[in-house]
DNA sequence: ACCCAGGTGGCCC
DNA sequence: GGGCCACATGGG
């Protein structure tokens, strides 16, 4: 492709609807910087596949019951309890044990998330790909938003947007990662912004989970 | 009574 | 290895 479209579609985006602060709702912007990762870690498994409103509620209830935390989610006996609280964000039988195995991961063998930040980015990439429901777009989420590696999200605002402006035809993952990250400064803040700017472009600020509170 | 929402793993061929 | 499909809740 042409080069230079994805970053002048960046540029075009960021005037129309100006600096994206955070896609993560109100009340996540007053936890403290480790607690928020942990937050976006977890909820980068809520929102699967799931509204944001429904991923909200289920990180809601978990915040209330003091289980907003990758410790104290790994030091669960059983999942009764995660159940019970992230039911509103769907798929019960597939995502208490989701996240329940994505926080024994970071806890047990990381030892903390900043731990696995410290990684090169292929191997804690492939490490999260190797977890039971941690996919490449939950991986990139995780990835470029908890521990700050420069990975592209591709989702399916990002796929619609790649479709209208015909950026490419070939919708294979980790193609279209590559051809983002290839065609944009490699810089984290414009990875992060750009694909927060794609969602805002396609559904509106209204809808995002920013805005639910 | 439909449809959809930050996907993923398990089938099938 | 790509193409379907189930998974589950809450809102329009």
């Amino acid at each position: 492709m042409k080069s230079g479209k994805i970053y002048k579609t960046y540029l075009e985006l960021y005037r129309k609807h100006g600096d994206p602060v955070s896609l993560w709702p109100q009340w996540c912007a007053k936890e403290k910087d480790a607690a928020l990762r942990e937050i976006i870690a977890i909820g980068a498994i809520m929102t699967q596949r799931t509204s944001w409103r429904n991923a909200n509620l289920a990180l809601k209830n978990l915040k209330k019951e003091n289980l907003l935390s990758l410790n104290k989610i790994a030091a669960l006996a059983d999942l009764k309890k995660l159940t019970e609280l992230t039911k509103p964000a769907g798929f019960y039988q597939t995502k208490p044990k989701r996240l329940f195995i994505l926080a024994s991961f970071i806890v047990k063998e990381c030892k903390s998330l900043k731990n696995l930040g410290k990684e090169n980015l292929e191997t804690a990439r492939n490490k999260l790909l190797d977890l039971y429901g941690i996919g490449p777009e939950t991986a990139d989420t995780i990835l470029l938003y908890a521990l700050d590696k420069p990975t592209f999200v591709i989702d399916e605002y990002t796929k619609r947007l790649v479709k209208r402006m015909r950026f490419s035809d070939d919708f294979n993952y980790d193609n279209l990662k590559q051809l983002f990250e290839e065609n944009l400064p490699k810089d984290i803040t414009v990875f992060q912004k750009l694909h927060a700017l794609i969602i805002i472009e396609q559904k509106g600020k209204k809808h995002s989970l920013m805005e639910v509170v």
